[in-house]
DNA sequence: TAGGCCATCTGGTCCT
DNA sequence: AGGACCAGATGGCCTA
């Protein structure tokens, strides 16, 4: 239903107030919207404001102040008489209305801005590709999913059980972007319809483990997004190579006796999850870990990551977990994603 | 061109 | 009373 000026509807308050009917609805209209009348009626109380737009008012109020006269032995319009729009009750209605506007755009402002800095503190970021709102919500349920996983096993995570948990009910297009960021190969790295994260086709990490197959593995729907035969924009290199020469160890998949496949972590760490942030512009002074999303295509020598090492600006717990040895307890763990 | 995403306006509702 | 929050409507922009 299109929305109405403000000048017409100027006259909805007084709808509101007595046209209708009194039954229920109108009364509880009439009670919800006391604001606007009674902003009205103030000027009555203020002869300045009334007394000018009676002199110089437009036809609109004379015709208006004329309705109940019934001077034309017309008969006069039934409900409770009509409060005058004078000049001042419509610009303060204009007034009003604009300033609430403001209010609303500064509001959804913070709240792109809450947006964007979710952004920048979830696994991709790129300022060239931004996620959409609601993949960032996603992206972002799914990481503390993840990392609440980590913090409560207390081990060195499982990277494909990782990314697969980030990308669940992601559009391909995010997933995509999610396996560029992690580095995997695409071919690999595919989503079932429900948004589970599979793994299919052949690489060194399938010679060691059977391959995940989601059992009804197909092209996912939304975005109209590639499928995972033409996700070629990926290169083809191997996982385990990637992550070993990335992290400069060995991957734990390349080394783990086994593959238990995905499973749903817990929704939180001892029923809390709360992750104390350093201010956001303080990201980019203290990160100094290697997995982030550049904006730059996939990379087939990972072993040459100086360049992404030098121009983080972001946390990725993740990688802070990877790079160092398993955490002993669960309080260094803590202590590290909080310092 | 259709569909997705987004910003903005708007009126309704709730809360202080 | 006024502000915050919410959801619907609308139009613009972009991309497949």
């Amino acid at each position: 239903m299109p929305t109405l000026p403000y000048e017409e509807p100027a006259m909805m308050p007084e709808t509101q107030f007595g046209t209708f009917p009194r039954d229920c609805v109108a009364e509880i209209r009439v009670r919800k919207q006391d604001p606007f009348p009674k902003i009205e009626t103030s000027p009555i109380s203020n002869p300045e404001a009334e007394r000018k737009p009676q002199e110089e008012e437009s036809e609109k109020d004379d015709d208006e102040s004329e309705e109940g006269q019934d001077e034309n032995g017309q008969p006069r319009r039934r409900g409770p008489r009509k409060k005058k729009m004078t000049k001042a009750r419509i610009d303060r209605v204009k007034l009003r209305r604009m300033e609430a506007n403001a209010r609303e755009r500064n509001r959804m402002h913070g709240l792109n801005n809450a947006l964007d800095s979710l952004r920048k503190v979830v696994p991709c970021y790129s300022k060239t590709q931004k996620l959409s709102k609601i993949e960032t919500l996603r992206l972002a349920k799914n990481y503390i999913w993840a990392l609440s996983e980590v913090l409560s096993t207390g081990k060195r995570p499982d990277l494909l059980t990782f990314v697969q948990t980030l990308c669940k009910g992601l559009s391909q297009p995010t997933t995509n972007l999610v396996a560029g960021c992690l580095q995997l190969n695409a071919r690999n790295f595919i989503a079932d319809h429900n948004g589970d994260a599979s793994l299919c086709g052949r690489s060194p990490y399938d010679a060691l483990y059977p391959p995940y197959h989601s059992p009804d593995v197909g092209t996912p729907t939304g975005h109209g997004g590639p499928s995972a035969d033409s996700s070629k924009a990926f290169r083809s290199y191997s996982y385990c190579s990637a992550y070993e020469s990335f992290y400069e160890s060995t991957s734990p998949e390349c080394t783990s006796p086994q593959f238990d496949g995905p499973h749903s972590p817990p929704m939180n760490f001892n029923g809390i999850f709360s992750l104390k942030h350093e201010d956001p512009g303080e990201y980019g002074k203290s990160c100094h870990y290697g997995m982030r999303y550049c904006a730059v295509p996939a990379r087939g020598a990972l072993g040459q990551n100086s360049t992404f090492r030098g121009s983080c600006d972001i946390h990725f717990p993740y990688d802070i977990h990877l790079r160092g040895q398993a955490f002993s307890t669960q309080e260094e763990l803590s202590t590290t994603f909080h310092n």
